[in-house]
DNA sequence: GAAATATACTTCACTACTCAAGTATGTTTC
DNA sequence: GAAACATACTTGAGTAGTGAAGTATATTTC
């Protein structure tokens, strides 16, 4: 690849590296929490954002919008979860087309054990920022 | 999620901010390249680092490494490439179990034209960063 | 208030991977 | 130069997601 028009070429650049650095610290991270807590990467983002949530408990909908996913994909995603007992159904009295998710005692502990793992284990993908680099690099991802 | 130990979290919140930007950005450019040229982006980074390479071929393992894939996904990923005329198999004379990976120049003809497409997306998702802050950024991801 | 439309969710058939095991070579060691 | 090990790849069985179609409920429109 011999330099470009810039702009242009830089940007595809930037999208690039994004993708490639993503799926390495996903896999990462995913190795590491199915190891030690026995939940992927997007089951501790559903767990992330229902600890966000008011009540701790979301739409389906929601969730999928919150992970760039589908509703079908969530679906299929909340079936062992539900199963293990990490979240559960809870209806929703105006409107009988949701079903609202919500997480449960036992979900909130394996939350705070994976969030341990998930910061520790980025802090060693990321060992080679300076905190100020970081701080730098979180504005910048704000921004897209 | 309150305040914590900064140094730590903050490490984890650009895991998380990486993996969900990384997420959305795949997808809105797998979709256009499927939409326009008919290959997704897995299939895009194939071209890529064939371009890149010596000779415009590959070992399938070191395709694997530099899309951080299985050898058996890059199996499964350049039967239909090959089916469809992107790539060729070369064999190595000097060792049999090797099996090479060849662009084509059906593929070259194909892969210039995506760039333009991932050029366009990427700096469409990426327009809200100035020049500078871009190169930051890549700077940055680099250093990862 | 019936008909048309929209929303929340699920199910089905498919794609894109993964890991573990197998095959075929190549390299090392003695 | 045979035995043990390593490497490049493929195959089979399974997981995680997708889009399209279907179901059930809500909302709008007339």
């Amino acid at each position: 690849m011999e330099a470009q028009s810039k702009s242009q070429s830089s940007y595809g650049e930037i999208a690039k590296q994004i993708w490639f650095n993503a799926v390495v610290i996903s896999k990462n991270l995913d190795n590491s929490l199915g190891a030690i807590h026995g939940i992927g990467l997007t089951e501790y983002m559903v767990l992330l954002h229902l600890m966000k949530a008011q009540n701790h408990a979301l739409r389906r909908i929601d969730i999928a919008d919150a992970l760039a996913r589908t509703a079908s994909g969530v679906t299929r995603l909340l079936v062992p979860m539900e199963r293990i007992g990490l979240v559960e159904k809870e209806t929703n009295q105006r409107d009988a087309r949701v079903s609202l998710v919500k997480i449960t005692p036992a979900g909130e502990e394996l939350f705070q054990n994976a969030t341990l793992t998930v910061n520790e284990k980025s802090s060693s993908i990321l060992k080679n920022l300076a905190p100020k680099q970081a701080k730098t690099l979180l504005e910048l991802l704000d921004l897209l």
